[in-house]
DNA sequence: ACCTGAACACCGTTCAAGT
DNA sequence: ACCTGAACACCGTTCAAGT
């Protein structure tokens, strides 16, 4: 309970006549979790997706905790395997511009991961590996010390938060669009009442509603990271 | 279930004899989540800690999630609060440095925030409220349209990003000291492991174990945000 | 070694029935 | 109008017992 340990401290176990593996487990997972989100998985889902009993699974993983960080290091591995075929980069100002850029296409396919880093520390080896890229790049470009891990941070930091809003974004757009009149309705009094006290963000919010999210998201991402970049270049030794 | 409707969306009910308020329910919630965390929070403990049955909570609320949004903008209003009784500030980075400053401390006191903030979006009037100044800062240093909600959007995003990973960093400093050579025992295979594979990445690893993580994060937090602000700046029209 | 079945101690939510 | 008590349909996890 109050020693909550890392799925990467224990190994796997040894084997004879397994009918499953973490891969599946970690497979179908990450199914439910695309499919119908962080609520609708239970271990019992998982177990009725492999054709197992619930208690099968907890030979495998020792909690549900784990089998999260599992999952959540399954999906980090995507990214780098989008860096693996890709072809050299110029400066170092463009290489961390495609790892930014494969992390967002990741979590934007895998909404789920965010709560989850919110939640616990990530210390996966794809995490890791992630994170030694970053580096790489940082400290071929000049930096050191104190400054590579923050530079590092801030970049993820923005990666991370550029999605959520996102996201937010879109479910709002999504509960809109989908019951239309209906919710219009019942939002009604409320949007009068955010134009009666924040007329500047209400109109903020009407001029977003006529815009193409996929793009303005994009495009607010590169500016945010460009301003990075901009400091951190201006910032190096 | 699929129309997931804000608390926001609906009044608060006319009354008579009530012995409960939201504001009560609200202020246990956030106790529970502050003391024990998201995963100790349960509608039977908050009723109990109002000695009352759980049933009569749905009273007041309809669901645990509405619940959730409303303790979410109750802490979001600490931070306007903070504003409030502060002095005038000369320019527009120091105004921007100030809300950003002013929610990091309350993310830190409030580590749950974090996970509902990346779970679904927030329109409570304190959310908008605290948007809209920033908004303010941002038009008046003279930036428009898109670009100011991508300015906000990147300051925020840093802000959170920046509080997440020091989460990570603490939980996983206090697992290493409390239970000392236990860990160590259990981490040394791996650690090792890590050196291997990444020795950039371990070499930072050891590095930060040697540093007050109080005074590091604080200047990581502030390292991004002037990298952001200096971007920013050349971006001004 | 691996899996089933049943159980334990919890959940959120509903709803009759009381006051 | 407000609250209780009991119930429903779920959880994660454990563990004897089977193979």
């Amino acid at each position: 309970m109050s020693t909550r340990e890392s799925v990467w401290l224990r190994g796997e176990r040894p084997h004879r006549d397994r009918r499953l593996t973490r891969e599946q487990i970690v497979g179908v997972t990450i199914g439910i979790l695309d499919a119908e989100g962080r609520e609708a998985l239970s271990m019992r889902r998982v177990a009725s997706g492999l054709g197992v009993s619930p208690g099968a699974l907890y030979w495998y993983v020792t909690t549900k905790d784990h089998l999260m960080e599992l999952a959540l290091d399954a999906v980090l591995g995507e990214v780098l395997e989008g860096l693996q075929g890709a072809p050299g980069v110029p400066d170092w100002r463009s290489a961390l511009s495609r790892i930014a850029g494969g992390s967002r296409a990741m979590f934007l396919r895998h909404p789920w991961v965010l709560a989850d880093l919110a939640t616990q520390p990530n210390l996966g080896p794809n995490a890791l590996a992630l994170a030694d890229a970053g580096l790489e790049i940082l400290a071929d470009a000049g930096f050191a010390d104190e400054d590579l891990d923050a530079a590092l941070a801030a970049i993820n930091d923005h990666v991370a938060g550029a999605v959520v809003a996102e996201n937010a974004w879109r479910s709002v757009a999504a509960r809109m669009g989908a019951d239309g009149d209906d919710w219009t309705e019942q939002a009604g009094d409320y949007l009068k009442e955010i134009e009666e006290r924040h007329p500047r963000l209400a109109a903020r919010m009407a001029a977003s509603g006529k815009i193409d999210i996929d793009q303005e998201c994009a495009r607010r991402f590169e500016f945010g990271l460009a301003c990075l970049l901009d400091g951190l270049e201006s910032r190096l030794p």
